[in-house]
Order: C-alpha cells, then sequence, then structure tokens
DNA sequence: CCTATGTCAGCACGACTGATATTC
DNA sequence: CGAATATCAGTCGTGCTGACATAG
C-alpha cells in the first residue's frame, strides 16, 4: 500500500471534480452540448460509423445513434451508407455542421485561453508538460474498465 | 489573437474530455455515484446548509436538496434544525455515510493510484506540478461564468 | 414588507438495458 | 445459423425553472 500514490490520487481526483463544474458551466452557455461538440469534432477528419463514435464517445451503440439523429436533425451531420457492407452508417459532417462546430470550438477556445491568462507562463508551463501524462494516465483509466 | 494560446486550449479542452469519460466509467461500477461521494466528501469536516452544499458543487439549491434527500434516505447524512436560524437545514454525515464515503474513496483512489502505476516517474511528476495550475485555472473559469 | 432558505412539482437531456430488424 | 450493426422503446438519474411555505 504506497500511500503518497494514494494521496495523490485523491488530490487529481479533486481537481478533476472541480473540473466538471467548468465543463457543465461551459455547456450552458453555447448552444452546443460538450457531447455534441465532441461527436462534431471526431469527424472532422472523415466519416465515422455510429459504433465507432460511441466507442470514442465511451458511450454505448444506441446513446450513439440517439446523438447522431439529434445532429442529424439539427442540420450538422448526414447518414449515408457504406457501399461496401449494408449494415454500417457513415456519419459525416455537413457544410453546415462543419461551420458550426469551427465556431463552437473557437468560443470555447477563447474562454479557456482567457483563462489560462489569468495564469503565469510557470504555471501554464506546468499544465503544458502535463497533458500527455494526464492523456497517457486517461488512457491507462480506460484499458482497466476496457 | 494568440493562436498558441488557442492551441493550448484545444490541446487542454480535448485532454478533460477524455478525463471525463473516466470519471463516468468509475461511476458506474461502484455505488455511489460521483456527486454522491462529493457531496459526503464536502460533509466530512463538518455539517453544511443545503445553500453551502450547492454552492460547493456547483448545482442550484433545489438539486442539491435532491440529492440530500437522496442521501437521507440511503441513510448516509442526517438533516437538522439550526438552532440559530429555523430556516436553516444543517446536514452532516451519520455514522454509516462517514464508513461509506472513506470505502468509495478508497475503492477509487486505489483504482487511481493503479493506473499511476503504469506512468514513468517523470510523468508522474509532471501531473504533481501541474495540479496546483489546474485548480487555478479551474477557479477563474468558474469565476468568468460566476 | 422584503429577503433568505429550503422544498415541491414538472420538465429536459442524456445515458442505459432489452428487444428487434437487417446484413455479413 | 451465429455474429455484427444500427435502431426503437422504455426507464432512470440528475440537472433545471417556477411556485410556494416559512422564518428572519
Amino acid at each position: 500500500m504506497d500511500s503518497e500514490l494514494q494521496d495523490f490520487a485523491q488530490h487529481y481526483r479533486d481537481m478533476l471534480r472541480h473540473a466538471l463544474y467548468f465543463v457543465r458551466s461551459m455547456d450552458a452557455e453555447g448552444s452546443l452540448s460538450v457531447g455534441h461538440l465532441s461527436t462534431l469534432n471526431m469527424l472532422a477528419d472523415g466519416p465515422l460509423r455510429v459504433s465507432a463514435i460511441a466507442r470514442n464517445a465511451g458511450i454505448r451503440v444506441p446513446s450513439a445513434t440517439e446523438q447522431v439523429i439529434k445532429l442529424e436533425t439539427a442540420g450538422l451531420v448526414q447518414r449515408t451508407a457504406d457501399p461496401a457492407d449494408a449494415r454500417v452508417v457513415l456519419v459525416r459532417l455537413t457544410d453546415q455542421g462543419r461551420s458550426r462546430r469551427a465556431e463552437a470550438n473557437a468560443s470555447r477556445n477563447a474562454t479557456m485561453a482567457q483563462a489560462l491568462e489569468t495564469l503565469t507562463s510557470d504555471e501554464r508551463s506546468a499544465i503544458l508538460k502535463a497533458i500527455p501524462a494526464i492523456a497517457k494516465l486517461n488512457a491507462a483509466l480506460a484499458q482497466q474498465n476496457h
């Protein structure tokens, strides 16, 4: 039992919890929810199947279907058939989806950048250096819960 | 327009999004949800009023009331009157709440510690150094959305 | 009388499971 | 036929607003 690591874990969890509140507050102001924007961001590099969206978002397939339908209703994505496999639905961004995605990212990045400006450059560089490590940690946690 | 800061913001947001998935997956396995555990953690140092819980959790008072009622039904907290102000409800941990809180934290910390062990010590120290800066960033973001 | 505190009622969003098609 | 893919139907958790009772 490494109690130092347990302390570390507790502090990290506390920090994460606070980050959640901020994410929620950002959700309230914009028209595009975090979930929807994440989905649009996934599709930026090309069409994806519904199951890929689900896996990538950490949600079940029916939930992904639901999201895709909402985005389609809003005119932000388009569902098309996969010529190679008729079971598959390929989801792709529409032009409107592409521009809404860009706007939403810009708006959220601006809010974030404004907050980053209140930090010292040492603090900013500490966060910058930690990002890849946290990403690796996230991946390790994701794997634990397969 | 500082485009470097915008990039930074985008990377940070991506990282946060992934961290969220992990939080959700942790929720599924345990009996105590993140929200409930957070509330219990707030009460560890002494009773709080419902409005204080709401403010601390970043939610509205009616939502806090609802959570408190659920926790009370589960026998984890107790609602008592404030002798100094009859409008106020003081929420305090029960013995059962105290032990459930300890168990849940230990379990989550253990999962987290296990993932932390997969990192190099450099990566761990990078995260450790970033935690206070991220906490400050969270505070700045919280203030922006008053 | 006005404000603060908490609760209730009703609603919305977004996840889940279980039950189907349909296609490979 | 069994497995994979997506959808539909119904449920649940948890947040919200607006209305209200009670106390300061």
